[in-house]
DNA sequence: TGTACATCAGTGAACGCGCGTTCACTGATGTAC
DNA sequence: TGTACATCAGTGAACGCGCGTTCACTGATGTAC
């Protein structure tokens, strides 16, 4: 189980003030999610998880959907940051790939669940849509990408289909880690040193 | 709606029997499933929607897992049979990653359901295994991934994580139809008229 | 062709359950003076 | 430093609801003779 976020204090509070409650629900739902599929996911649940009453999450969001979303939205910066992390290596593109594998296999179900039709028909949630143009924007950044503005864009959004692609049948269970990496090095070998040419065949 | 499958004899029954309930069944699934999200099936509303009661489904059916699982193994052999039949184009795999596209983006339902975590974790389930596995089949088969076996399987692997790539984020809206097809065109152009080297850029 | 009867495919009431959400409440916390 | 008080963050009971599944049942169908 995911460690419980307690307030900064350190110490054990007698209060029944939880201190961090919005954290401690958004991790009950990862585990959850993690442990199984989405339809166990309920304010009840996770809020007995937590060792709070159902209502006291009510407090923090304005309900299940919301809680959801910004599950999701943590999830999207999650892997934006990893991701971003990943860009620095000399081999930018393999690093990315396996970082955002990486993530999928670790989230399962935060995974699950940014990709899900939860989240995709709430078109209207700002925050998560900002979060989400995240992971795209350092995926656009990436230097490997080519100088024009537009060729850029293109190859980041094949680039990742692709390492979504092989996460996706990761996470399904159709394809190993081991066997998605080795694909994943063929695929975005540095074939040419200046790096200035595509890396995905075309 | 989708159009409820009836007896053969065409003719209305005047009797309650309903002919054909179990892909009736299905077809009230999948119609829930690409209105909304996975939440809302159930075997009182798809009965529901049917015309029948609750309790006739289970005639048919185990419980509401078997019926999802029929679901996405039938979704499983319609995406294999369509894809079988892309693969008869001069451009195999261009036309199958046209055609995997095509299947999600007219079934978004069905294909989330096929890859999302009810069936991920349905190990046991073997007709569902082996229609997916069939799905894989046709990929591996088609002549463009060269002649030797574990080659045309790695090779295979890696397309199918390409195309499902795009499929994924479009169904998801993070990349349109058009768009993806574009991309999908410059990655499978035939830049080889030979056909015997990859395709892919590996 | 008719009839008896087994089986098939429905019905509808009932079960227990857990859900999301609301409400009036209360104890804890922080702040102005 | 103390105190009064507003606000914050919980509680727990209650609401109505729809779900999956079971059960005893009954009408329709098909088959053996």
């Amino acid at each position: 189980l995911r460690i419980q976020a307690r307030p900064a204090t350190g110490a054990a509070k007698k209060s029944y003030h939880h201190g961090n409650l919005p954290e401690a629900l958004r991790n009950a739902v990862r585990d959850v999610l993690d442990a199984g599929d989405i339809e166990q996911v309920g304010m009840r649940e996770v809020a007995r998880i937590v060792g709070v009453s159902a209502s006291a999450a009510y407090r923090h969001f304005e309900g299940k959907d919301d809680l959801l979303a910004s599950v999701a939205a943590d999830g999207f910066r999650e892997l934006a940051a990893a991701l971003k992390a990943a860009a620095d290596d000399p081999a930018p593109m393999m690093a990315i790939g396996f970082a955002y594998v990486d993530f999928a296999v670790a989230n399962p179900g935060v995974f699950g669940l940014m990709f899900g039709p939860h989240v995709a028909r709430k078109e209207n949630h700002s925050d998560l849509k900002e979060a989400a143009a995240g992971v795209f924007r350092v995926l656009a950044r990436t230097g490997v990408f080519g100088k024009d503005r537009e060729t850029r864009r293109r190859r980041a959004l094949a680039a990742w289909s692709v390492i979504h692609g092989f996460s996706t049948l990761i996470v399904v269970n159709f394809l190993s880690v081991a066997k998605a990496k080795a694909l994943m090095r063929d695929i975005f070998a540095e074939t040419n040193p200046t790096g200035s040419d595509p890396v995905i065949g075309f």
